[in-house]
DNA sequence: CTGCCTGCAAACTCTTTGCACGAAT
DNA sequence: ATTCGTGCAAAGAGTTTGCAGGCAG
């Protein structure tokens, strides 16, 4: 899906949903979708408003939920105290994974398409019906334990 | 391994730590183990205060870190602002998954072998040496869902 | 116009930390 | 004795919320 037509797709959620289409919330939109990569809150925030000097950190953590139910952005919880976002440009159908590096501090996504497989097969085996599930794996860098830098750190 | 046995693990590993065998320390084993199942760091402070009312917020916080090194503690984190602890009975070796209910607010620990597996796969594709995993299914309660209250609720 | 949205700042939750006292070795 | 451990309370990080004014529809 292309930016515009993402974008489109936002504003249709927004009003189908009796929201409307602010100034701050499109801002929010364009800064979440210009960098292709994981970004937090606060860096959100930072990014915003630069387009758009007048949204707020409230505004941000208000917008954040309705992006991710839309799923225009996927949340990326790894277990550090903040949450990451991305944006979610296939559509959200595909089941990823994420790979943590402990030395660079990156997050890659694997695609893993057994876990949906695996999610309904353990869960119905307990009367439940996944209804999502994350994979993360957490790992050291080659190439730093060697040398003392990463090639991907930055 | 028995809870007398975790114990004197437990005693045996401060010692070589150079860490000493608090009451203090000793009442918040004994509080984490008298319950087989998952609790946070204020469930296990009520409890540990019924053994030894002497202990503290930051000693539980303090003492946490502590026996999930030692692995006699297995951290779980289910992204929802507050991490869960549970004992780690059979010794740390098992990988596990977690499924957690989104209306009974229970999770379930399944065996998931081939996570480590898949850690070592994905990892080495990146050039990365795999440190731990983590599956976790949320799912809704079927028996919830159809008659409005879920068995395993409480 | 009406009512949703906003920024601001205060509140909140969970966790960590500085300090002076207390206890284990 | 010495040194580490403790409780207390304050600080910290990340996120949420109440309120009075502002802007979209």
């Amino acid at each position: 899906m292309s930016i515009p037509a993402a974008r489109e797709k936002f504003r249709r959620f927004l009003v189908q949903k009796g929201l409307r289409a602010t100034n701050q919330r499109l801002a929010i939109f364009d800064a979440a979708f210009a960098k292709n990569d994981h970004f937090t809150a606060e860096q959100l925030l930072d990014f915003a408003r630069q387009i758009d000097d007048s949204v707020s950190r409230a505004t941000v953590y208000r917008t954040l939920p309705i992006m991710t139910e839309s799923s225009l952005l996927r949340e990326v919880d790894i277990g550090s105290g903040e949450k990451f976002y991305r944006p979610n440009v296939e559509g959200g159908r595909t089941q990823v994974a994420q790979v943590v590096c402990l030395d660079c501090d990156k997050i890659f996504e694997i695609s893993a398409p057994f876990m949906e497989w695996y999610g309904s097969t353990v869960s119905s085996k307990l009367g439940l019906t996944p209804v999502s599930q994350r994979l993360q794996v957490s790992a050291h860098c080659d190439a730093f334990r060697q040398t003392g830098t990463c090639p991907r750190r930055g």
